[in-house]
DNA sequence: TAAGTGATGCAT
DNA sequence: TGCATCACTTAA
């Protein structure tokens, strides 16, 4: 299957906009043994007006990507231990971005399996950590051009979205995750019929009820 | 349910 | 400086 990258136009409006339309879509992250990538989905979008965003009061050494142009990664360090990975969405100077939440396993799952020391496959990369991990996403990454297939990390246009959407939609919007300022929000995002959601999405799937069960 | 882990941000 | 907070995960 040929892979093209998504253009910065893809992430140039809200983060709002490009979460839910990322899903479906691929991550791929490009090592020294070769590609290793999974298909977004769940998301979480931050908005510059979002006190929840890092980018919210200032630019600082850590958020700094987030200023930057669109379709760049922001890759940050967080509770000693872990990372994530987010898309950084408007234009230069404007901070938001989509948080990835969760991938389904696609391209060479045995590396991934081999990052992360865990007995079931879907908890490979069901969390935003937990698939920097599998990818092995860090801090290196913070600032890569995603529209370059070139990059070690880069995200692209999944021919098969429609058909992939469709058969694990449909999509839910809720809140997001961990939050303690503008927490009521909708703007979480995930495919309501994958089993590679975060625990908390598999949770609120089998209540099939709202947020707060 | 809580500990672990370290950077960040805001109050001294 | 100090201390609370934090877009998490794992082991109970």
């Amino acid at each position: 299957m040929e892979l093209t990258p998504l253009g910065s136009e893809f992430f140039e409006p809200s983060a709002a906009v490009v979460a839910p339309l990322l899903l479906g879509h691929w991550l791929v992250r490009k090592t020294s043994r070769g590609w290793c990538g999974g298909i977004v989905v769940e998301t979480e979008a931050y908005l510059a007006d979002d006190p929840a965003c890092h980018g919210y009061r200032r630019e600082t050494p850590r958020n700094r990507s987030m200023f930057g142009p669109p379709g760049h990664a922001y890759v940050y360090f967080i509770y000693g231990n872990h990372y994530c990975f987010n898309a950084v969405c408007r234009s230069a100077g404007v901070a938001e971005a989509v948080l990835v939440r969760a991938l389904e396993p696609a391209l060479r799952e045995d590396w991934m399996a081999k990052r992360r020391l865990v007995g079931r496959r879907v908890e490979l990369t069901s969390g935003p950590a937990k698939l920097c991990q599998a990818l092995e996403i860090n801090r290196r990454h913070d600032g890569v051009d995603l529209g370059n297939p070139k990059s070690s990390v880069w995200m692209a246009r999944n021919p098969e979205s429609e058909s992939f959407r469709a058969s694990r939609g449909p999509v839910r919007t809720t809140t997001r995750i961990g939050l303690s300022r503008a927490a009521e929000l909708p703007l979480r995002y995930y495919l309501t019929g994958s089993e590679f959601v975060s625990r908390r999405a598999i949770l609120e799937q089998r209540r099939q009820g709202g947020p707060e069960g």
